[in-house]
DNA sequence: TTTAAACACTCAACCGTTTTCGTAAAAACT
DNA sequence: AGTTTTTACGAAAACGGTTGAGTGTTTAAA
């Protein structure tokens, strides 16, 4: 086991200041040609690295960028947090993943420990409970002491900072209008309880997308359910209740319950009813029938998240112009509903 | 925007030296009652957070622990990772996650970026390149300087180190018993290329159960998919080719592309032809029929990879013994399979 | 020949902590 | 009063680098 080198031993291996090996090693022209190859040689030979952390500790970064994220064991994140990578090693960082798990406490303290300079930036989505409770305090602590923070999907508008969405209410504006295009008269939805922003923009998007094509809201049709665990039953409740030829999920597991149920039932998919789900994962892909969904870009979020982080940490004159970027979703046709 | 306070600012304020303020913080009985009060109440008041980077420097540790896997949009990584950020979080260590994306040169990199002082250990799951490859250098020059590494499900005879492995052939041995069992006298399997070592163990597992029951293997039986994205058309063919009524899968997204196949045959699953996946995720729990398969415990498979490092890292003297944990998989029963 | 510039390197400070050692003053003993 | 022991604190080194200023030597220009 050969420990590290470091360059104070190379500089009395080579009876050299470690000022010398240091301006040697970054090729200085302060330092003679052949001085240079032989510190350079040896480095080489002994595999130097500099040591990171000595290097943090000087310039005040750390290369290390740190995500949090509700969950980790979900597609969509998991897809964004895929594409903050990409484009973090490009730039040469490091991304470090936290999980708030939902819970605001966990949020709060995965954001004290990674701010006590582990990282130089932050990229969040915000946990549910965050959302509900409305506080916020972690964020702003965060910008204040000059850290910049880039938050995507779940945000805020109390936080004043870049962030990265999809335009949910639009997606599921398309998405009705898919269905209705295709023939359908009667669309049901199936969403989570409305502290969630999405949930929320989602609903709003169906709403206006019957109220522009004149067909009547009811209430009825609207399922909202809060745990995922235990979808099960309210859907087959909306099927007792409610005739429909449609079917628009706030996510895959909903929709594709609501299949199940509705292959049960003994009706056709997409003749008798048609399915579009959120969130473009696993599930979709396939299930029998594949199911069309709406797709949220994950993949580009991450990226342009990270490119949003990094252009921040990187410009020399801090300007303090925020930016939300807001991406088109994207229906992708499958099985579930018919031909356009 | 107020930056961070320092020792030394808090010294300069306070007429004091660094090193009181230091000691008056962490509360040694050195320093006298009235100065620590001072001292503490002004640090409290400026929010006074160590810099971890100057303490990592200084004791040469980061409490930053690297986790390199082949893939983040993964079921079973995911619940990995997801177990081992919980122990590592108990235990005060963030989590550095890292991507080879099945290459081998970014493991490399990634292991040599992270290897730099970035993090205390690896935990990591190799790429299906290295494992074709068969090269582990960057493993061995890990555990060379001294930095403890545990692998965990996709693992190499030829480093030695602790790791943590399911017991793939025994899994698919019983869930070839479980397919006999419940009545099923002809089992295919659908399995991936053999220089994946999870492939092969599960295709031994397969082939001695069917050797301890005296049911012949045939060749014919098995059919071994290399892109995961074109594997319909091979599974069609061997519905084509062979009759038979059980399959088993080496995982989920095979299995449910044959069930898709059997049913659009005409075939009633469990009834005409019985499956069993391995991984345990959302298409196994949601698909229609749900899929009875073989859990890999993927959450506990973390915990235990994260606990092995961790002690590594905190034991005084490093002792040299590496151990092999192999968790037992169980048999998810659902709805793909006859009752037992 | 003098003077300045170029060269090749070293010194020392610095990043933010921790920790060992030293020491003056106060307290507790002869 | 003299000696020892405590008490309470400061100086400095160390962790592993970077960097600007300084220094002695060589070389080129005036």
């Amino acid at each position: 086991m050969k420990k590290r080198v470091t360059l104070k031993q190379i500089a009395t291996e080579l009876d050299v200041s470690v000022s010398t090996v240091s301006k040697a090693l970054r090729n200085s022209k302060e330092i003679g040609q052949d001085t240079k190859d032989k510190i350079q040689a040896f480095a080489k030979f002994y595999n130097y690295k500099p040591n990171s952390i000595a290097i943090s500790l000087q310039n005040r970064k750390t290369k290390n960028i740190g995500v949090i994220i509700p969950e980790i064991v979900h597609h969509f994140f998991t897809t964004v947090v895929s594409g903050i990578e990409k484009v973090a090693n490009e730039a040469g960082y490091n991304v470090i993943v936290c999980l708030s798990d939902e819970s605001f406490d966990k949020e709060v303290i995965n954001m004290e420990t990674l701010a006590n300079s582990s990282i130089d930036g932050f990229i969040i989505s915000l946990s549910k409970d965050t959302q509900k409770r409305k506080d916020f305090h972690h964020l702003r602590e965060a910008i204040n002491q000059g850290m910049p923070l880039v938050m995507f999907d779940r945000v805020s508008d109390e936080i004043y900072c870049d962030k990265v969405i999809v335009d949910d209410a639009q997606g599921a504006y398309k998405a009705v209008k898919y269905l209705l295009d295709t023939g359908c008269k009667r669309i049901a939805l199936i969403s989570t309880t409305d502290y969630l922003s999405v949930g929320k923009l989602r609903t709003m998007g169906y709403k206006n997308a019957l109220a522009d094509f004149g067909i009547p809201f009811e209430e009825n049709l609207i399922v909202k359910i809060d745990d995922i665990n235990f979808c099960q039953e309210p859907i087959a409740e909306l099927f007792e209740r409610e005739k429909f030829d449609g079917v628009l999920s706030v996510n895959e597991i909903f929709a594709v319950s609501a299949m199940r149920e509705a292959i049960q039932r003994g009706f056709k998919i997409p003749e008798d009813i048609s399915f579009i789900g959120f969130t473009d994962g696993m599930l979709s892909k396939h299930f029998y029938p594949r199911l069309t969904t709406v797709n949220q870009h994950g993949l580009q979020m991450g990226e342009i998240a990270a490119r949003m982080l990094i252009n921040k940490l990187e410009e020399l004159e801090d300007d303090e112009n925020y930016h939300t970027e807001v991406l088109k979703t994207t229906i992708v046709e499958r099985e579930s509903t018919r031909p356009y």
